[in-house]
DNA sequence: TTGTAAGCGTTATCAC
DNA sequence: GTGATAACGCTTACAA
């Protein structure tokens, strides 16, 4: 017996599975696939071998008998968004690699900010051609009737980036925005010297949940802890970067000496152009989402000094494992699936191509 | 044709190599693991059909076929730590989920900050028993001398958590300790406020790499932008709390107005004992490193201000992605294996389970 | 309702 | 040097 355990005991087959049954594969394979036409007392019988032998099905050897391949689909946000574009990208590299593993990716942009939309493209999927889809929008009664029945229909969901919590998908993967917009806050108030200080805060739109979620996080750490800074009402950018760049000037008429901005959503651009272009850039705090190649320069420039961001890389990972773990009503590992709320500084960002 | 492409061109299989270059698959087998007694002209055969047809092998097939078992073993070092401890927690963990993909996983403690005895260990392993190993200590001429044995030998050898850079190791898997520094650094100056301040860096050993090269980005942020700053000569705890509880009244008593402490290494316990002993908790800010049962608490109770952190779970995947790959002369993906510096403020740290 | 046998893509043991 | 052929663990026509 080698040291490290080189020969260990095998893992009990269907084969062995079948010996102990007193039966044939094929009866097993019934039983372990739920498959119709076996007695009650057989299922029983193959169950209880189960039971004593300990045995695991073997995805892989599965997955290779059945000639299988998963057929996952994206629906992403139809937004000018350097976000949105990242998950593409990652979706487009993750699917090449996962051809090796039987695995197709494919995603369509959805118009954003439109439920009744989504809900007509959940609607019209057939269950023939996807396994599991990936729902990146809001939610309304249309996109949770959409998704109850998609469901019935044999195929798994999942809510990305911003959670569908009422409607019947089988897993949110994303951040907690709640504790995303705490985080932000939490640092903005750090970072502002003591004083009377004013905040703007950039939202997306008030449909979206996860703009939603960190507006509130902010707003409860801002109220508990740092009551010296005077909050202004937000600014609905619609993750446009040009209404952005069109609604910030106002926003600086009105309250000149604004110290730092909260920017919760997408639009990144619009702020930077403004901020540059009236020499804000040094002087004004700012905390934004997602590092992407405009908010990496803008952080390397000094024009933003925190981001909190998601990876989407991992996004993008993790909704594949949990799609796939859900079609085959297998367990996921949960610690694996969370997704951290990043926080990077000019000095931790990663290198670009990660 | 379905609509998102539930049909595509199945890949070619050893089958079609075969049949394309007019030969046996146990030919097409030899030339593909470079099993010796190929004439050169057929081994060219073989592989001109492989670049015609664009053949990959199918790894799960090819596991399936030969009941290989992959055989990891980590090398940790032997301190009363908790970050060791939730590494070895993960490998646990994680090892049981592996047997399903038919790999084993180990550790075992060695003296800590003793390259010597790490060489010793790596020389006396038999490659018989292991596939890969994964070294979590010093680097020194000995060591890297056994890595080149062990290496020769066929085993896998990734560095983890603090790197051998001059070693043969296949791969590096850690944070880049030098931009972790930093990045306290850059905590550190923007959460003390203005005005001249005293900061104590405590440190583990000068023998490790990851805790001289954090001390290198510290000093390097600290002398580039926060001049106002006095960083006072570094305490070696040498990762123990004892030692470090020790220390630190000499260091207060000589300098009785250290407004932050830089904690860049182990040994976390000590520390805050001083602290909350010394009700210098809630007054000294505090960034300190890895996510740890102790130093979750204390951020909870104000006692650290942040923490820079590695993922213990992401640490031992991605250890095994590497090593299996590396055992089967696989390309491994980069940005996959990249390990994030986490920043953790009480606001974003995830839940205890993960 | 149950069983037999072929096959998924790869490797390995024989022969020739 | 090369080629049949069985085997890995599982699924699936097709028989019985």
């Amino acid at each position: 017996m080698g040291k490290y355990g080189r020969d260990i005991n095998l893992k009990p087959t269907v084969n062995d599975i079948a010996r102990v049954a007193g039966l044939s594969l094929a009866t097993v394979d019934r039983v372990i696939n739920d498959r119709p036409g076996v007695r009650n007392v057989t299922i029983e019988r193959v169950h209880k071998a189960i039971k004593e032998l300990g045995y695991v099905r073997d995805t892989a050897a599965a997955n290779l008998a059945r000639g299988r391949i998963y057929n996952f689909h994206f629906l992403l946000p139809e937004s000018n968004n350097e976000f949105v574009s990242m998950l593409e990208q990652q979706i487009t590299e993750l699917s090449e690699v996962l051809t090796l593993e039987r695995t197709k990716l494919s995603f369509e942009r959805v118009p954003a900010f439109d439920p009744q939309a989504m809900a007509r493209i959940i609607s019209k999927m057939d269950p023939q051609d996807v396994d599991g889809i990936a729902i990146f929008g809001p939610e309304n009664s249309s996109v949770r009737e959409a998704i109850a029945q998609i469901k019935k229909r044999g195929v798994a969901v999942v809510a990305l980036v911003s959670d569908l919590p009422d409607s019947e998908r089988d897993h949110f993967i994303g951040i907690d925005n709640i504790a995303a917009g705490r985080t932000a806050g939490q640092l903005m108030g750090h970072f502002l010297a003591q004083g009377r200080k004013k905040l703007l805060v950039i939202t997306g739109s008030m449909l979206a949940r996860d703009h939603l979620e960190r507006r509130l996080g902010f707003d409860q750490v801002m109220s508990e802890k740092f009551t010296d800074i005077d909050v202004l009402p937000s600014l609905e950018g619609r993750d446009n970067p040009d209404l952005l760049e069109r609604l910030l000037p106002a926003a600086f008429a009105t309250t000149p000496d604004i110290a730092g901005i909260y920017s919760s959503a997408a639009g990144n651009a619009g702020l930077i152009n403004f901020l540059r272009l009236n020499d804000l850039d040094q002087k004004v705090m700012v905390v934004g989402h997602e590092l992407t190649p405009l908010s990496r320069d803008a952080l390397v420039q000094g024009t933003f000094d925190a981001i909190i961001s998601q990876d989407t890389g991992h996004l993008v990972r993790s909704t594949v494992r949990v799609l796939r773990a859900k079609s085959d009503s297998l367990p996921i590992n949960i610690s694996q699936e969370r997704i951290r709320i990043d926080v990077y500084l000019k000095e931790n960002m990663p290198p670009l191509g990660s």
